[in-house]
RNA sequence: GCCGCGUUGGUCAAGGGGUUAAGACGCCUCCCUUUCACGGAGGAAUCACGGGUUCGAAUCCCGUACGUGGUACCA
């Protein structure tokens, strides 16, 4: 087993989001930057947020990312299960040992006591009471009452949690990786439930018994869980003992335009917040993801590494290899980040620039098949995105940077043509069509010097011709070069275009 | 309210006592191409505020403001 262990906790409750996507990531670039193991647990002891399908769909995000768990309930490894409702017993035995060590106790209060009581000691400064060390002697608890009595509501399986005793007056402090030195008044929190009235354990119990049970070394999570840290090193210093605590991270968080980035800010703004597509099966809501908009896995990666993160260098480009080369922790920015799309965009340009085509072809093939045009020449296709690649910011772009050469055009940049139609051109386009016919080698050379020569014979302007060649061929002015696009339709399918378009251009 | 964390152009950010305060995205102008992009050359735009410390502060300290997270038998 390594030395360095590093793990990611998700609760299956919805889709993968950018924070959650770039939590995993950071996890697994420390982990493999140390050739340590990287271990995916899931945190799944709420039953009632717990969402079907949910933890199979972050595995599919994972992969999709080319992120691969050491350790998972997929792969299994030394310390299964890897699910928390699956090691249900091992926490209720902590939670007792905490009780007999004096640092936890048994809590009786309903849900309508614990509502009746924030209700009676709410004030203006104090909207939100906790149970804590001023009032928790005023509660329904093994701290309150006689120990007869709680045996016998033990005994009667009476509904129950275990909560810690926070000490008072004591200073919390630890060092985090991001944040270094961070301290708490512990008087000022509140006893937290560990153990559930289900059996099931909090995360705050749960966390801190199976980073200890799977000997994680390093704990990077987000920034949203500062706060209850003190809880936790609490719990360490009781049960394992701080020098067995692992080295915590907290992330910065990930804000939206306005805010906190939300599930919502993608419909708001016209951008995923999702790795991968996210049907809820409560709701039938689907919310999208960044694959299906036409991300690159090694894009996505690389704009999410970069958002808080960099070397100190110039470079902004990362692969997976180099990322894990050069990701260090302390580099980590302590401020949230506000995710831009438009750059992220850019990152999805490039890698569609830097990557083979090979490399996406296929799901490129298949946008264009679900649009109805079908690719039956695997090579000839390569060609052709090879041709417009570099003016594809999403791999969606495709289609209309190339169907094209699929499909004569249905419609024609009539504002453009018009102006520079007369005869002549007419007669040229009437002639070019009728020299192409006989060419055997159809190259773009030939295809090229014949229209050229041409033009000199009739005494055109090559340029004007050729933009109108274009639109007879595209039909608007965009794309690779004439040639290079007759070259590619073919001569069957060049002098068809020109015939059709000089029919359609002779109304002017 | 209380507690925690944070604050360099619109955004991501380098710099951590002396710099003309890097670079990238986006925006604008020009060149290339008689197309769209790519590429190239320029441009506008920044140290939250107030006090200290210091010969000198974006940088160190203290306040304030603002943002953000927590304050659940949610994670």
């Amino acid at each position: 087993m390594s030395k360095v262990r590093v793990r990611f906790a998700p609760s299956p409750t919805g889709g993968l989001h950018l924070g959650g996507v770039r939590t995993v990531l950071y996890n697994y670039l420390f982990a493999k930057k140390h050739g340590g193991d990287f271990i995916v647990r899931i945190e799944d002891t709420d039953q009632t947020r717990f969402v079907a399908g949910a933890e199979e769909y972050i595995f599919n995000c994972l992969k999709w990312c080319g992120i691969e768990p050491d350790e998972s309930p997929l792969t299994g490894g030394p310390f299964a299960p890897y699910r928390q409702s699956e090691r249900k017993e091992s926490y209720r035995k902590y939670a007792e040992q905490l009780i007999n060590d004096g640092f936890a106790y048994y809590a009786f209060d309903t849900p309508e006591e614990l509502e009746k009581m924030r209700n009676d000691f709410k004030t203006f400064e104090n909207p939100s009471p906790q149970y804590d060390g001023n009032i928790r002697m005023q509660m329904k608890n093994s701290l309150t009452l006689p120990d007869d009595e709680v045996k016998k509501l033990l005994d009667e399986g009476a509904r129950h949690v275990v909560r810690i005793k926070m000490t008072a007056g004591e200073t919390i402090s630890f060092t985090d990786m991001i944040h270094h030195e961070v301290s708490f008044d512990s008087s000022l929190i509140d006893d937290k439930v560990l153990l559930k009235a289900d059996g099931m354990p909090t995360y705050h119990l749960a966390v801190v018994v199976d980073d200890y049970l799977m000997q994680i070394t390093h704990a990077f999570r987000g920034e949203e869980w500062l706060s209850s840290a003190p809880v936790h090193v609490l719990l360490w210093k009781y049960l394992f003992g701080l020098d067995k605590m692992p080295q915590w991270a907290h992330l910065p968080l990930i804000m939206g335009p306005s805010g906190k980035l939300s599930k919502r800010d993608g419909a708001k703004y016209g951008f995923p917040v999702f790795a991968m597509n996210w049907t809820d099966p409560k709701t039938n809501e689907l919310t999208e993801g960044f694959k299906e908009r036409g991300f690159l896995p090694e894009a996505f990666i690389n704009l999410l590494a970069v958002l808080g993160w960099n070397d100190g260098t110039e470079q902004e480009l990362y692969s997976m290899e180099e990322l894990i080369e050069n990701f260090s922790m302390d580099r980590v920015h302590a401020a949230s980040a506000k995710f831009d799309f438009e750059k992220a965009k850019w990152f999805n340009q490039e890698w569609i620039k830097k990557l083979p085509v090979s490399n996406y072809q296929a799901r490129v093939k298949d946008i264009f098949e679900s649009k109805g045009i079908a690719i039956k020449n695997e090579t000839h296709f390569a060609k052709i995105l090879e041709l417009v690649k570099e003016r594809c910011i999403l791999l969606t772009d495709f289609f209309d940077q190339a169907v094209f050469f699929y499909q004569a055009p249905v419609a024609y940049d009539k504002a453009s043509v018009k102006p520079k139609w007369e005869e002549l051109k007419h007669e040229f386009f009437k002639e070019l069509a009728s020299r192409y016919n006989p060419i055997d080698d159809w190259n773009i050379n030939s295809i090229e010097t014949d229209f050229k020569n041409l033009a000199t014979e009739k005494n055109i302007k090559v340029g004007e011709l050729q933009m109108i060649f274009r639109v007879m061929l595209v039909g608007s002015k965009m794309g690779p070069g004439v040639f290079v696009i007759a070259e590619a339709i073919g001569k069957a399918e060049t002098i068809n275009r020109i015939e059709k378009a000089l029919a359609d251009f002779s109304s002017f």
